[in-house]
DNA sequence: CGTCCACAGGAATGACGGGCGG
DNA sequence: CCGCCCGTCATTCCTGTGGACG
């Protein structure tokens, strides 16, 4: 056995695949992004002032996953904080929510990047928030937070924090905040009210679509550094290009297809990175994602998918929240586990649909009242193996 | 054209686990 | 250590509604 794990890693570490796997990684943030020149300058163009220690305009950043909102934010930002100018003068912050996805957390957060501590939870939001206000006063700076997905805060929290955060400056002499807004959702302005509107938006950038001609450039770019070289068949970067230009032309997508295609290579043993291996990641990939969901969901909502896959299994392809309800009462009687209302359930089912494990789509039936329509929409396969990690569910299949 | 189904989804409230200040 | 307050999850109660049926 040791004998054939030393092998593995043998052969791990001498890959005749990859020079620097790393340049692969979506958070790697390469020197150069191709196509993205206009949208550097522009936002270049909005936070200079700050370098003369002027407040630069808020600004709301617009794109679908994957269009390079998140690396060309950094690239300008590392452009500024290397000017000479900018020490001591700016201090830059970057917070994702959907990572942290209150508005505890995110407060939190920023109250690390100036060094002032508090506690995981306990602490009321406006405590949290008091205590950033005067910490930033203190350090006498520009600070410039980038609110990274920030419509996952929204449709969470409200915009509550983002009205406080654009009015900060009014509390503050020494200091001054300037706020970047990252969203992926193109109609999240109609979360926000009107007054968050209108000083977030001061300055607005659209990041639009990759096409698949300038995902092939940025693959090659990377690829070129990434791999050794020629192990990279005909075709591969094309359709890796190809397939993520139909997923709304997102380079993450396409990097990570050609990073996994080329692991699947390698654990095989080939000396090439082959079209197969580029459709064999797509598998993976989307498997990977599904069955990473599903083992993290809270238990009830496991039982409630359930419910629906009995659902559908019994014949019908589309199932009502009524229908569901009662298949999952019964399953949670079986389980003799406390059952949630329906309420609740209906709520777990939009969490669901949201998380695009699950299609709902509200439709009417005349006097046969007004209910949800849902299917699943992930396959059998993943649905499972997700599902049947967990303790309880494996005791019903 | 009004009715009325079968829920959707908002608001208020309670239970619970956890940190804080004294 | 205690009482207090917080955020989160869940319940209860509620009003709203698209359109087939009569």
């Amino acid at each position: 056995m040791s004998k054939k794990l030393d092998e593995l890693f043998t052969r791990v570490l001498k890959s005749r695949i990859f020079k620097n796997r790393e340049l692969l990684r979506p958070d790697y943030l390469p020197d150069e992004l191709p196509h993205r020149e206009k949208q550097i300058l522009s936002l270049a163009k909005i936070l200079a002032p700050a370098l003369h220690g002027e407040r630069p305009s808020n600004i709301f950043i617009y794109g679908l996953t994957g269009t390079g909102k998140t690396a060309v934010t950094r690239h300008v930002l590392k452009a500024i904080e290397k000017r000479r100018e900018a020490r001591g003068r700016i201090i830059t912050t970057y917070a994702n929510c959907r990572h942290d996805d209150t508005n505890y957390r995110i407060l939190a957060k920023l109250c690390e990047t100036i060094n002032v501590k508090v506690p995981f939870t306990g602490l009321a939001t406006a405590e949290v928030y008091k205590r950033y206000v005067e910490g930033v006063e203190r350090k006498k700076r520009i600070i410039i937070i980038v609110l990274d997905e920030i419509d996952a805060l929204v449709k969470k929290s409200g915009d509550d924090l983002l009205y406080k955060l654009t009015r900060i400056n009014t509390q503050l002499k020494k200091s001054k905040v300037c706020i970047i807004g990252i969203t992926n959702d193109l109609k999240f302005t109609e979360y926000l009210s009107a007054r968050v509107i209108s000083s977030l938006g001061e300055e607005e950038l659209v990041f639009p679509p990759y096409r698949a001609p300038e995902l092939e450039d940025i693959l090659r770019m990377r690829a070129r550094d990434a791999f050794k070289p020629g192990v990279i068949g005909q075709g591969v970067i094309e359709l890796c290009a190809a397939l993520a230009a139909r997923e709304h032309g997102d380079a993450r997508r396409a990097l990570d297809l050609l990073r996994i295609a080329g692991e699947i290579a390698e654990r095989e043993g080939n000396v090439k990175v082959e079209i197969r291996h580029v459709k064999e990641a797509r598998r993976e990939i989307e498997r990977d994602r599904v069955v990473e969901v599903l083992k993290t969901m809270p238990l009830h909502s496991k039982i409630v998918l359930l419910a629906i896959y009995l659902q559908n299994k019994s014949g019908k392809r589309e199932t009502t929240t009524g229908e569901i309800y009662d298949t999952y009462r019964e399953l949670c009687e079986r389980l003799q586990l406390d059952v949630l209302t329906q309420r609740r359930i209906s709520d777990l089912i939009n969490e669901m649909d949201t998380l695009g494990i699950i299609h709902a789509k509200v439709i009417s039936r005349g006097r046969y009242g007004r209910t949800k329509a849902v299917k699943i929409s992930i396959s059998e396969k993943s649905l499972k193996e997700g599902l049947l990690k967990d303790e309880f569910i494996s005791k019903i299949l």
